[in-house]
DNA sequence: ACTTGCACTTAGATTGATTCCAATTCTCTT
DNA sequence: AAGAGAATTGGAATCAATCTAAGTGCAAGT
């Protein structure tokens, strides 16, 4: 009996797409998986070089925007920040606590969702939706 | 009898932030109430430039920046673009038409707006609220 | 195994948006 | 009219992200 490799998903999803699965890309993904808080390209990359020194920039660059088309992981944007990338695939809203810079998953009642969509015009597609809070958490 | 002058509130909020109102602040504040699009910094700087051709850029990001701080404008985010600025102070949503680039307000009926804010823990505060939706539109 | 093609990675240059800075100009108060 | 503080200006600098061209390496076919 064989233990599915670690990363099944992520070759699974590459292939699917006709992409290949590298040690690159490999890399990207679980250090993304492996802490749930939102880090930009640039703290991937820090996190990614203690694994693979090697590894440049632009790579994890192309690495995050391949996840994000093969739908493996989430950009997330706020006013005047770099983009920061999320795991977290079931849809959710993030709070961004202006205090700390940290941000958070929020969940959405599935019945708020649907009302979401239906505040559009009927002839208006929707392919993402983006929820997004910035504030503070009272001590 | 005295008509109020155009800009009133800009002057108004202003002066009650301690701010000056000034030439440059009023021609950006009016070039965004002109037309209801939703420009980036470059585009107000082209609109601003006809009626004021020795402005500059960096003066119209201070006034930008100084509007956004008055509450007299909002800032508008999508990945991967430039910030843009809308007039509109009512609580809204958008829609990004990917294939025009468009931006335009969506209306967010005030029920659902409450509902929003509840999904929030109690702890949570939040200053803002960003909703937004990108997409296309039927013909 | 050998080679040929293509996808991927790499470093560095480049772009684009925004901010910073130091000098100048303006505007309010007295 | 003068002084002080605020705002504007142009250019330099910064930061995130993309582009480019060269190099690598995997995979398939012979």
């Amino acid at each position: 009996m064989i233990a599915d490799p670690p990363n099944a998903t992520l070759t699974q999803r590459l292939t699917d797409s006709g992409l290949r699965s590298t040690p690159q890309r490999e890399v990207v993904y679980e250090v993304i998986l492996a802490k749930r808080d939102h880090p930009a390209s640039e703290e991937v990359f820090d996190r990614v070089k203690i694994r693979m020194p090697t590894i440049s920039l632009a790579t994890v660059y192309n690495c995050l925007e391949t996840l994000v088309q093969c739908g493996l992981i989430k950009q997330v944007n706020f006013v005047r920040e770099p983009t920061r990338y999320c795991p977290n695939l079931h849809e959710h809203a993030h709070f961004h606590n202006d205090a700390t810079g940290e941000i958070h998953d929020v969940e959405i009642p599935p019945d708020l969702l649907a009302r979401l969509r239906s505040v559009l015009p009927p002839d208006h597609v929707a392919e993402h939706i983006d929820l997004s809070f910035r504030g503070s958490i009272k001590p």
